[in-house]
DNA sequence: GAGCGGAGTGTACGGACGTACGCTTCGGGG
DNA sequence: CCCCGAAGCGTACGTCCGTACACTCCGCTC
């Protein structure tokens, strides 16, 4: 035991190879033999390094899903009032509905995954959970669920939009959600 | 020609058993056995209704998208006024996020299709189009559009929680995205 | 009543897949 | 210097897949 010839990096690589090939493939176009190849590693290390194909994609949703929610907290954390808070989720949704498509292809084969699959649920529940905890730094638990709701919509619709919307629209319905009760 | 003993109901029971499926198992796992063993026609009717998977998934979910606006249409058509439309898109909402997994699943599947491949983005693009349309019956264009946002977000984190949130909050967050500007 | 042509089907081929497993390689202990 | 066991790899097996295509069946025309 103990013989230091392992490499850690390796399986790293392989799940960034997985994250790839999602973005490239769908869900449904990743195997073993795909990921290897472009990880460049052999096939064999594949069943080495993982258990089956499901370790494989949990794995790599576990750490898409920790690097999103990671950013999303940077920004808020960054906000010292209500309002560079809602600047801040502005930011945020054309952040995530802006040219790269890359998180948003990942966010829908993972939502598509947990409508199914109570392990990758489980993800998805974290996500949401730390996300609304982070909107709670500067607004009310009510409001945080539906501001996080509305971010999740805004995004997704203007991604598919032929002409995205514009800023304006995004700021004016995070100030309606966020405007104090009567 | 006209030799009158073809089964025009054949292609359509096709298309409900491919949705099953999908429902069942994902787009993944949707195969032209399967498809054929679970519509109760032999395998090579497949290649003989349809020219290959791809338009096997496309009708599918053109009808699947056609339902569900249909739905929407109805409910909102029903309403007379700005608080009755406010309370069909409540009613919408919990229906999508109920009981019921179905639909969510297959606007996911549909969603990733989409995300990737433009043919199916067309078919998200005139869905969005015809609901806002529907909203644009009681609200202004801005609002139609970010009041359809909404709704997609509330559908899907209600879906996704161990313990959906409650009506009221549903209807909360539709009071305040559609509040009377100042 | 013969036979033609279109509707529909059974089957077989080539390829990609996940995974098991025996093999090689190599650092460290004796 | 030898050998042992862990780390890592190459390959082969069985399964399932999409699709092409030769075939059967049958209503219609003459």
């Amino acid at each position: 035991m103990a013989t230091g010839h392992t490499d850690p990096e390796r399986r790293d690589r392989i799940i960034d190879a997985v994250l790839d090939l999602i973005v490239d493939e769908g869900v449904a176009g990743v195997s073993h033999r795909k990921v290897a190849a472009r990880a460049g590693v052999p096939l064999g290390s594949m069943t080495y390094h993982f258990s089956g194909m499901d370790e494989l994609l949990h794995e790599a949703f576990t750490r898409f899903s920790g690097t999103i929610v990671a950013v999303f907290e940077e920004r808020l954390g960054a906000a010292t009032t209500p309002d560079e808070a809602r600047e801040a989720v502005a930011d945020l949704v054309h952040h995530l509905s802006g040219g790269n498509q890359r998180e948003l292809i990942l966010t829908h084969e993972l939502y598509t995954l947990a409508a199914r699959r109570p392990a990758y649920r489980e993800l998805t529940r974290t996500w949401m959970g730390r996300s609304r905890r982070a909107l709670e730094w500067h607004f009310d638990p009510a409001t945080a669920r539906q501001l996080d709701a509305l971010i999740e919509g805004l995004s997704i619709h203007r991604a598919l939009e032929t002409e995205p919307h514009e800023r304006a629209l995004t700021v004016e319905a995070i100030a309606r959600i966020t405007a104090p009760r009567p």
